[in-house]
DNA sequence: TCTTGACTTGGAGCAAGGTCCATCTGCTAT
DNA sequence: ATAGCAGATGGACCTTGCTCCAAGTCAAGA
């Protein structure tokens, strides 16, 4: 798949995927003639990293993790240690949100009263 | 309250608030010989923020928010329509996350297999 | 062959949201 | 009265995560 195939694919910019490959996000990706051709592999990694954005991980702990699944299964331990906190931060975060959607829609029952007044 | 004190109060630090106040997003604060004095209606008002924040509006979205509200009622139907349209975006994110937490925990249990093996 | 259009690179620039610093002021306890 | 501490101010700086640009390459169609 060529650079602008994947792009629309996955909603996100030819530039921020070449952004994630210089940060090592992304494996160097095979090139024919200087043109990215990007592989199954490389689309489940653009996906892993996605979801793992949706968890609230920065870039630099989605690389963290990548480095690590690399190493091995020793690394286990610590790759487990990244999920549970995540896990941790995502609760919390889903649980804020949903106090703070019941408050949107309290402010919005509220303003609607007074609309129709 | 002095600025210290809200910011254990709220886990925001002083600079953060001053920040804030600088951006308009709270009203200046009445001052005792140079110094911050917060009020209650100022801590309902970084109470909003925060709420607001997890909202996932920006600083910016907020501001205008409060700026609306100044201007009384007839500004009803805007702060409406923001209030919806955050309403949505919420909901997704939620959603998203909700998705991603699933992931986590099968993740997890993976590891977990892999390691007590 | 010439042009067009998608692709490449390196690096600069940008927006959001803080965060830090030097310097100054004004209590408060010794 | 003096040292020490909390707070104030203005402005510089920082981090994250892109986003844009100039300049160059390459393949394919007219």
């Amino acid at each position: 798949m060529k650079i602008s195939e994947v792009s629309k694919k996955y909603n996100l910019p030819a530039d921020t995927l070449r952004y994630y490959e210089k940060l090592g996000l992304i494996d160097n990706v095979s090139k024919e003639s200087g043109v990215r051709n990007y592989s199954e592999e490389d689309c489940s990694r653009i996906e892993f990293i996605i979801c793992m954005k949706h968890a609230s991980l920065s870039l630099e702990d989605i690389k963290r993790f990548i480095d690590l699944n690399k190493e091995g299964d020793k690394t286990i331990p610590e790759r487990l240690e990244i999920l549970e906190h995540q896990k941790k931060v995502l609760t919390d975060e889903i649980k804020n949100k949903e106090k703070t959607l019941d408050y949107l829609n309290y402010k919005i029952n509220l303003y609607k009263g007074k609309e129709s007044k």
